[in-house]
DNA sequence: GTCTATAACAGGATAGAC
DNA sequence: GTCTATCCTGTTATAGAC
């Protein structure tokens, strides 16, 4: 159904390291496919037919269709937790680091809302071992975030009350723009980006004491 | 698989007033299965198993699979929606009613995780008039919502950027809820409602201003 | 209204030719 | 590595007895 322009724009370079070719356009397919319908919703035919293959050709890249699903969680999430490691991590002030750090999560689950979707929504599809896998790097991205907010919160820079929660919320926040965003609304990934960035700092500044008694 | 406790919890009142008996059964067990597993994963086997049924028994009460979702997702979607509404409308200044909708709207989302979680994630499952019906009723509580914000923006008591973005941002902060919740997590729904309340206020509170120069 | 049995079919995965 | 053909399992939905 998607015009040759969206596949494009859907296109995830995230995959661009896989290879051979084969292999990577049928988890470029697996993805396209996985976020319309659902994992369960897609059959393999499906998946292989949007690589140009047989179904049968599917099965000599992967061994099964949870083991695409599992190789489209694991680079997703990998992606995601360096772009938010790297905003983190650069230097200023602890607000600096969370707004950039708020801007650069929401914008990748925008731009890759695709893959987002799919590494969001189908993780209950995963095999046990799998599954174990891909919580593991969901916890990095938490702890990343959490740290930024416990440091800010020690200066005295942020006033948070219930910091896990904050986290939480945040990360929320953050995580759900793959489920609502599209490219023809009104807002581009940067501007989402930069509002929430805002409204997160809103949340964290410091309160009352600053003001006129 | 989950005890007889779990599943009286888990057990919607909402779905109270479906009768006869068998269907309230039926849509009752359809919420747990799909939330567990998703809609496309979920057999009419497993539906009517749930119910003490055979799978025949099923179409008496249901043309498809899709009109047991479709009737979750409405009666689903009209509670969250009123259950929003009534606080939103209640009387107070626009802080009080913001704080009031917000905590109420992510209670629902977590009390009713297993629900919220079908009406949520498994939309695109629905038929294409069905799908039209529902969004409409979604349309509704962000209209509520954005409701709150003007009116509080206009009378100086919140100052917001953006009104538009802002209500989706607030919407999705607790919509998301129903995703991340579990009943043995460490807070309550209602622990979570008043947080999140909190750090709404704090997102559309006045800023500068009021601080000392 | 509910059951047992079954029709009608779709999906994941494999065998073997090229 | 890829294709065509196919197996086998499990699915939705219906027919007809009770």
């Amino acid at each position: 159904m998607a015009s040759e322009a969206e596949r494009v724009a859907a296109a995830d370079e995230s995959f661009e390291g896989v290879s051979p070719d084969a292999a990577r356009r049928l988890l470029l397919g697996a993805v396209e496919a996985f976020a319309e319908r659902g994992f369960h919703a897609t059959t393999t035919r499906d998946i292989a037919g949007r690589a140009g293959m047989s179904p049968a050709a599917l099965y000599i890249h992967y061994k099964t269709k949870e083991e695409l699903l599992f190789q489209i969680s694991k680079v997703g999430h990998e992606r995601s937790v360096s772009v938010l490691a790297e905003a983190a991590e650069a230097g200023g002030s602890d607000a600096e680091r969370l707004a950039r750090a708020v801007r650069a999560f929401v914008r990748w689950h925008a731009e890759h809302h695709t893959t987002g979707r799919v590494v969001q929504y189908e993780l209950a599809a995963l095999g046990a071992e799998h599954y174990e896998e891909i919580v593991a790097l969901r916890r990095r991205s938490e702890e990343i975030l959490r740290g930024v907010l416990e440091s800010g919160d020690a200066s005295g820079e942020f006033e948070i009350a219930d910091i896990r929660g904050t986290t939480l919320a945040v990360m929320s926040l953050c995580i759900d723009v793959a489920r609502w965003y599209s490219p023809s609304g009104r807002r581009t990934p940067d501007e989402i980006g930069t509002l929430y960035a805002d409204l997160v700092l809103r949340m964290v500044a410091p309160q009352g004491d600053a003001r006129v008694p």
